[in-house]
DNA sequence: GACTAAATTTACAGATTGTAGTATAATTTA
DNA sequence: TAAATTATACTACAATCTGTAAATTTAGTC
């Protein structure tokens, strides 16, 4: 069976929604760790055999999931021909069709990006610093309370703690190509409007 | 055995360090779908039975050590008795603290933060903003290539993506409490430095 | 040295995995 | 429409993993 390439059988592409949303569906009632091949199948009314027709096991299936994930999300974005040439107008209406995107599958994402599959140490990192950037921003605007330069606090605190968080994998993950002094300044420098 | 509270027994703390140390070793040579806790004891020349002392399972002996992380960055932070009174200065102080620690732990942190350990999903989803980011960055500094007021253009992206991602998964958490337009210009708010 | 607690050893039932071979059903093509 | 192709179902199997139990040995504490 050629993966990628031809899957116009109705067969296939009836079992591989099956498989999903009976993964997406398992996904929303427990962890994944509880998920096996045999809950999936039997979710999805399809022999546990016929899975390994499709997929190696279940990261496989999850990387083919989300590659379909990906050529959406690109679909929704409405890119112009080209990729290249772009206004700021683009920029913005970008934005804006990936917003929602996520709105109209929200029940998608919530689950795959939202729910408790973020690993458990990014997770306790990311609200460590939640509570440390809440103190801050409660500290600077200790008169403008909710909002700041018309920015909604809590959506500055989600804003500014994944970026920290993120920036800090990024770097780990390149093996740490700045000494931690300048990227410390190179943080203050961006958060400098917040 | 009272879990957090009584582990002066050298025999416990030697367990639980061998084990530890086996699971971060074998993180870093397999997926942890293929981590098993038979395979966990045998790297810790440590009986399978003896880890259920110890831990329910792999996903338990995960939080157990992710609390442990986040017990030694709040030390690393050196917080000054309190943690609310604190100037500009103690805040530079602990950002730097921070990334010390990681710079010095980060054999450790590389493995559970930084390996895939990150979902499929939202690693796809980062690469995919990262491309954008880069493109919308490249695209405005056509003078200013490779630094933006300053700042890296590399750490910028990893900035502006991680926040864009981190605030979407944040956003669809609390069930999308504003309108994907009302977000998106909070996000040319935020974003108007860089 | 006696007492206490941790770790080992052996054993077991139940579940999961991945693969194989054959049979049946659905789809496509001539 | 009939034949050829391909997907799915069914049954079965060995290997591994899980979680727990009981009795024993080892190490630490008082």
């Amino acid at each position: 069976m050629d993966n990628r390439t031809i899957r116009t059988d109705p067969r296939v592409i009836r079992t591989r929604q099956l498989l999903k949303d009976a993964f997406i569906e398992l996904l929303q009632e427990m962890d994944i760790e509880k998920i096996s091949v045999n809950r999936i199948a039997e979710r999805a009314t399809i022999n546990r055999v016929t899975f390994y027709l499709h997929y190696k096991d279940i990261p496989d299936m999850m990387e083919k999931i989300a590659d379909d994930m990906i050529e959406d999300i690109h679909r929704s974005l409405n890119m112009t021909s080209e990729s290249q040439p772009m206004t700021e107008e683009d920029d913005w209406t970008m934005l804006v069709n990936l917003l929602e995107h996520f709105a109209e599958n929200a029940k998608f994402y919530k689950v795959v990006l939202a729910s408790r599959r973020t690993p458990i140490f990014t997770e306790r990192l990311l609200n460590l610093l939640t509570e440390l950037i809440t103190l801050r921003i409660e500290r600077m605007g200790g008169d403008a309370a909710l909002t700041t330069n018309g920015v909604q606090k809590d959506i500055a605190i989600w804003y500014g703690s994944s970026a920290l968080i993120g920036t800090i994998v990024a770097w780990l993950r390149k093996d740490m190509p700045y000494t931690p002094v300048f990227l410390a300044k190179q943080f203050t420098l961006m958060r400098s409007l917040s």
